[in-house]
DNA sequence: GACAGCCATGGGAGCGCTCCCAGACGTGAT
DNA sequence: ATCACGTCTGGGAGCGCTCCCATGGCTGTC
């Protein structure tokens, strides 16, 4: 026989059994409330608001994920290499712009650092067992199977960036191809005749765009290209240092770089220095990401911002969506960047 | 009347009591060997495992939550100004470490960034409902209400760093003190004689910290101290650029400079180039959290590293403890800091 | 004025787990 | 053999919620 219910909750928090007690009503009615079901006439509304008022009512999130198979949680993950490689800004401008969407809903904010396969796998089962309502995958490269495992799975999900041209599983990414044009635009209309490049890596799709990015901009305005004046980097310091050094050597008279990372940026700053030039006077140099770095250069450095905390929140609405009404029918949503002018171009 | 016991769970997935089944086991059994318990026999202990792995059986965390009143689960607390200024390698560094130390528990880890009062009273009232087991509190200032409102609810609680030298709430800090020791210390050691500092805010105890363990390094050196040489900022780069300039127009002479953040460090070095001495010839400066702005500073800057990665560990195991043990009777961990020694000294 | 139809409402059943008690089975001492 | 333990085990009860069905009051209609 069921025992006498008690008149609190095991940790001494209300239960809803006390606030449809305190208001007269019966449980069926409280959970309608506080789930906003129309179905609940006013008077009766304002009483059970009021009783929750009284009590301090708050609804316990295990008992509601378990009776309503649901979590109201998502989970964020982020390769580990991530939170090193582009702390800043990527990783805490896409969370704020999570958190920010988060902030008047009442869904948690699951963190994920995935480091090895192994922990890739559990997190799969993990998402798989319906522990979160949705993913939201950041910074995938092209050869992570999680998105498709994922995605077969029916789990919804957002992405990052795409993986390819024909990506399918719903993203939301930032227009590198326009950011890459504002940039050497930019540095045409300053009146720089020889605008170099040095690219990522050329298996990252998005090293692909904006090393299009730039092609269509030299096109477009009418300049031929020159393929002496495309450096190959991979978003280092490192390699910008070295493709600077190499496009110095081969075409001496540039006096413009567009460099695809702010990292490689400062890399080619160094190569700039060592080799006498000066910048902007004599070689104009923008970078890619508007890092903190970039605004700490010397000269500070010109720079397309993507919108991080733009595309934390469109992810997480897009995330919220698909959870409500199933996968989209356009998977993709492309955010404009923007080019910040400093002292380097 | 129960219905009879259907052959998997709501969404396909096999539930506790299939398991107990497939075992010929009773529930208790299974639940038994998934918590570890001893009071299990090895040959049941095995079958259950084995039916564990057949079913690819994984526990259901809501209705483990209910039904054992904890949320395995932790929440990590973040004041959002703190992922904007301190982005790297405060807030990855720290988070990585979290993380690491979470891998091989299934405790979540669920991350609330904090930007206003509001949410900071909506956050305390959802810890309060015991909806987490324990919260990590990342860079909390002096006169947040948070973490005495936590300590006096229960709630297991671990800050990083102290609001002041008696700090009562269980935290993990760094050897500021020891770490501006070593800077000077290095400083000195390279023959530099008028060594100056740039402090942060006042009312910040860890500047105090930097700050103290400068002037003990000058007095455990036999150097006098000179009032003259303590430039005042806020950590922020440009309070490091005028604190700079001022201690140049005060003492012309000086040859070396401590500041108290990289950021700071950043603006004095532009300060320093304005007035025409050169880094580290001239004077030599050394800054204070590694940052990957210090990497890539020209030159490197010589910086102070506070093990972030190690805080997030050791604040993750402290309060792990502190949830499984009660309070800890020592409150405080401090982690050693380390010099990275770089061009600019 | 009777009946269908609609709406707000109460509460039983059940989500998948843990807790705990009572029972079944040893074992060693008497 | 009997008894007193101790160990391992099964399963009832219950965690706090949502879902859904049955109920009862109202309205509108012919």
């Amino acid at each position: 026989m069921a025992m006498a219910r008690r008149g609190t909750g095991r940790d001494g928090r209300p239960t809803l059994e006390q606030v449809a007690a305190r208001a007269g009503v019966g449980r069926g009615t409280v959970s309608r409330v506080i789930n906003g079901s129309p179905r609940v006439s006013d008077r009766t509304r304002a009483a059970v608001e009021q009783a929750i008022a009284d009590l301090g009512y708050v609804p316990h999130r295990a008992a509601r994920a378990l009776a309503a198979n649901r979590s109201d949680a998502i989970a964020m993950v982020v390769p580990e290499a991530e939170t090193r490689l582009f702390a800043e800004p990527y990783f805490s401008g896409i969370l704020r712009g999570v958190s920010a969407e988060l902030a008047d809903t009442d869904i948690q904010l699951l963190l994920t650092l995935i480091r090895t396969p192994k922990e890739r796998a559990r997190f799969a089962q993990y998402a798989a067992s319906h522990r979160v309502d949705g993913v939201l995958l950041v910074s995938v490269h092209g050869d992570d199977p999680l998105p498709d495992q994922l995605a077969e799975m029916g789990i919804p999900l957002v992405m990052n960036g795409r993986r390819s041209a024909d990506e399918l599983v719903p993203h939301v990414d930032c227009d590198n191809i326009g950011g890459a044009q504002l940039a050497v635009e930019h540095l045409l209309g300053r009146g720089r005749t020889g605008v170099a490049t040095i690219t990522g890596p050329a298996d990252m799709y998005v090293a692909r765009c904006r090393l299009d990015g730039y092609r269509e901009a030299l096109r477009a305005a009418g300049r031929k290209q020159d393929e002496e004046l495309v450096g190959r980097g991979d978003f280092t310091e490192e390699s910008g240092h070295s493709a600077m050094r190499e496009l110095l050597i081969r075409r001496p008279g540039l006096d413009a770089v567009f460099c695809a990372s702010d990292l490689m940026a400062i890399g080619a700053r160094r190569a700039l220095r060592e080799m006498g030039r000066s910048v902007p006077d004599d070689v104009a140099l923008v970078g890619f990401d508007d890092s903190a770095l970039a605004r700490h250069m010397d000269p500070p450095l010109t720079s397309v911002r993507q919108p991080m905390e733009g595309m934390g929140r469109a992810m997480t609405r897009a995330l919220l969506a698909e959870i409500a009404d199933g996968p989209p029918e356009r998977p993709r949503l492309v955010l404009p960047t923007e080019l910040v002018r400093r002292a380097s171009s």
